[in-house]
DNA sequence: AGACTGAGTTCGAAATCCGAACTCAGTAGT
DNA sequence: ACTACTGAGTTCGGATTTCGAACTCAGTCT
């Protein structure tokens, strides 16, 4: 895919498999809990062909399973995988820098840390040091050069 | 755009500006340092229609800011804003993920905490508990529901 | 004058997206 | 036995996006 720079980094592979308006918000209806094809149509609001085709190659990147649930008339649902779950923090920083900086009115959301009920914040976090950071200190071949 | 579930909540719009598969590279790129048509052109492999189109779209919600930095013949470049910048945990987060399980042979990469050079974690940060924690201590009403 | 630079535009062909309607197997109601 | 319904798709044609390659336009360099 490109030329030069980086080796077609994973991270391209990554882009073309989730990077699309559907396949996130595919994710996060599969964390609410849906699991069938016309739910995840209903909620979404995608085309069917559509979503055909993105549940296919999410299967096939191992993000889905398709799981038969019923055999009398054969049925098959969706559910995440641990890759799939994996994607999680990448769906919480979305939606956080979505609270923050979309124009929409988001009004409720907020997501919390479950036990205390504080809203959370999202840091990186070295084991060898036990402190918590932020962007501004992540360095590394994939992400920040000079700038 | 959804009809019952969540109302139009704010990710929806926040994936139909950022979720393609070059608006990500874009920010990773401006991360990198890169600010000029033709090297985001170069670096990503972009077609240039598709990256004019893109650079207007991300200017005008705020991510890339369009300066110009040269008179005599008048040129401009792109930087990131804050509010771009505050893409980052997104972005190291499908990186992150992207080195765990893309299938592409990932090598290279690696993110680091910059002061000790230790490879990064991901956590969240419940300010109130001073713990970090991970995705299955997330609830809300974005994200998840029963599963 | 001629070549080059940087930031785009214009072009037609190819791939994707869309909604609406259809299929197909089996179940439920009358 | 006939009809309606459910769930997971497929098929259709039309609209929108994407693509690479070539072009533009202002100004600079040699």
């Amino acid at each position: 895919m490109n030329q030069q720079g980086q080796p077609g980094s994973a991270i391209e592979e990554t882009l073309r498999v989730v990077g699309d308006r559907w396949s996130i918000l595919l994710v996060r209806a599969g964390l609410r809990g849906i699991r069938r094809f016309d739910d995840f149509c209903d909620d979404l609001g995608i085309a069917r062909p559509v979503l055909t085709e993105r549940l296919r190659r999410l299967v096939k990147f191992g993000i889905f399973e398709r799981v038969k649930y019923q055999d009398k008339p054969v049925r098959y649902e969706y559910r995440l995988t641990e890759a799939g779950l994996a994607l999680s923090p990448a769906l919480v920083a979305l939606v956080r820098w979505s609270e923050e900086y979309s124009q929409e009115v988001s009004s409720e959301t907020t997501l919390v840390h479950a036990p205390c009920g504080t809203e959370l914040e999202q840091a990186f976090w070295c084991r060898s040091c036990q402190t918590t950071f932020g962007p501004h200190a992540v360095k590394g071949a994939g992400v920040n050069g000079e700038s």
